[in-house]
DNA sequence: CAAACATCATAACAGTTGTTATAAAATAAA
DNA sequence: TTTATTTTATAACAACTGTTATGATGTTTG
């Protein structure tokens, strides 16, 4: 019994890192079913058994995918406190090393298609708006602990925080060598400093 | 000859819009020949008599979204000087009225497909380039007036302006109703006092 | 062993895609 | 008007899509 559960969360992680790698390769439109099964060298028959349909498994390479995310960046930050903690979940999360790049890449061709995909649509509400609310978390430690401004709007902030991210993260993509590791760090540290009026 | 070159290009137009607006409601996978020639009450004849092919259309349409944008931006900022140009212009093309929004939709879809596509990236490129100068122009303006520090690396500001405003418009799109007018406010303005000490 | 089931490959399916050729209609040129 | 040329519609094309059904294997279970 947990023999057969084994193979099949194998075969199904297996897929979707296929499926992760095509797409980040060459776009949603390059990861048909045949073109995932030849990247596992099987048959589609494999697809078909361990997926109800195809929209079954790209929601499952988009969770694969968040859920990546999260656990890098949670990991990134363990030991650490203080405003230094947000910067390094920032940090740790932007596409810097090949797995980001293709997490990343994949993650802006499912943006790109997202519009007229209603599932694909809630699927990202609702990662974005479990980011949000985790942000929001570290934030209001972050106030409680006096280290960053106590009137701030921490809904707003938990916001801005992710649209920085998301602007540096779609841009190093987009433009490769958009910033050099020292840059991407002066970027962060400068937003930081904004949630702080002390420094003034 | 010119009533001719007038109807290509009121067609060639006609068609680009169409298109945008498919693209904006339901994605790229939504905007088929078929679906495009439907939207103008037409058939595809008048696709393939306007257009070497649908790739050409593609890049017809992208090429009118950056025109229209950078239009629109350089419109905002007419008579405005000093730091608040730059600031008008972020805001004036920010998904805040329909069109723009259509236009941000349409223009995340091409990102997100761009990946395997190859005159995509390099057309997504060359307008980041363009942007990128243009922007760098503006704050090397603003530096010879004294607005903003002169020892700041313009080069790498000018990305950054590219990377805060990406930022926040992919997130006005992927979470609609992310900020009120005034958040939107404070986000630029907040961003724009990073590029000056003195205000420390 | 035998029956039941899980696993995987293959093929056929109906639908859609962009492209191309062809023909009809409208307009311009002679 | 007659002849060219431009413009638009229609249809056929091969290639591809996701889905489904059907076998052929193993593998487990009774």
């Amino acid at each position: 019994m947990t023999g057969t559960i084994d193979k099949q969360t194998q075969w199904r992680g297996k897929l979707a890192t296929a499926a992760l790698e095509i797409i980040s390769r060459e776009g949603l439109q390059g990861a048909s079913m045949r073109a995932i099964a030849r990247e596992v060298d099987s048959s589609t028959g494999v697809l078909t058994h361990y997926f109800r349909n195809k929209d079954e498994l790209l929601m499952f390479v988009l969770e694969t995918i968040m859920v990546r995310l999260s656990k890098i960046m949670i990991e990134s930050a363990e030991g650490i406190e203080g405003l230094e903690r947000l910067k390094v979940m920032m940090l740790a999360i932007l596409p810097t090393t090949p797995e980001l790049v293709t997490i990343w890449r994949a993650w802006l061709a499912f943006v790109g298609a997202a519009l007229g995909h209603s599932r694909l649509v809630d699927e990202h509400q609702y990662h974005y708006i479990e980011l949000k609310v985790f942000i929001r978390g570290e934030l209001a430690a972050l106030q409680q602990a006096g280290e960053i401004d106590e009137d701030l709007d921490l809904k707003f902030e938990a916001a801005a925080w992710i649209a920085t991210f998301d602007g540096i993260g779609v841009n190093m993509i987009a433009a490769p060598q958009s910033y050099t590791s020292q840059e991407l760090d002066t970027l962060v540290s400068r937003y930081l400093k904004t949630l702080q009026q002390n420094g003034c």
